[in-house]
DNA sequence: TAAGTACATTGCAATATTACGATTAATATT
DNA sequence: AATATTAATCGTAATATTGCAATGTACTTA
């Protein structure tokens, strides 16, 4: 069907569900990386440094955005895209905690 | 298309799409956990403890064990899933540098 | 050996995702 | 105003994902 059935989990399980989604393709990825690694605000620059189709990485910057993971500021003719740093760190937060759940202890298999 | 164009981007940059998209599902998050709080192998029950058909699930568990973020042991009639620590924990290095990336300083946005 | 149990596989329908050409919208520049 | 630039949106094709009924497989027990 195509279509995960949200009802039967909690809030926190579709939570770490979508934003694992928003990680879920290497275009995102990168663009992710790249604006960590610039250190500042992108104004256009992510079609030519990623090897894709202009409308493509508007689609996935949009996503990224939906998910508040980055922001966009428009700046003359161009738009400006940075990581928006108190989203991420709650982000973060919630992937470390399923990330770093202990490790069972017993070897059974 | 629905097809990621992966061979323009790094080794790194897939790994961690891939492994990002196992837990881009609520039912894959909620196995993983309860692989975790159970704290020991499962045999059978998941398909209860979820509330999804047994070929869903058994599809969302071959999916973790191609990635070799569980495994699972034939016992019996049944078969015992846990989490596959070493992997989990490599998992676990792959994507904590990838999240704890330096945040920009300045405020640009 | 027959019936039962537990899980995997197959096949299929519904929906989602990815990618991009064409177009549009908004601002800049001449 | 006319043109250029930049990015969003629309439309569409190709592929992937999700979910489950039906079936298959392997082991157990009566």
């Amino acid at each position: 069907m195509g279509l995960a059935k949200t009802e039967i989990f909690t809030d926190l399980q579709n939570e770490i569900a979508l934003f694992a989604k928003a990680f879920g393709h290497p275009a995102r990825v990168a663009i992710l990386e790249y604006l960590f690694k610039i250190d500042a605000c992108i104004c256009g620059d992510l079609v030519n440094e990623i090897g894709l189709a202009q409308p493509t990485i508007s689609q996935h910057l949009k996503e990224l955005k939906n998910l508040g993971l980055i922001k966009g500021t428009v700046d003359g003719t161009s738009v400006c895209y940075c990581i928006h740093k108190e989203n991420w760190t709650n982000m973060k937060e919630v992937m470390s905690k399923f990330l770093n759940q202990d490790l069972p202890k017993s070897d059974c298999c």
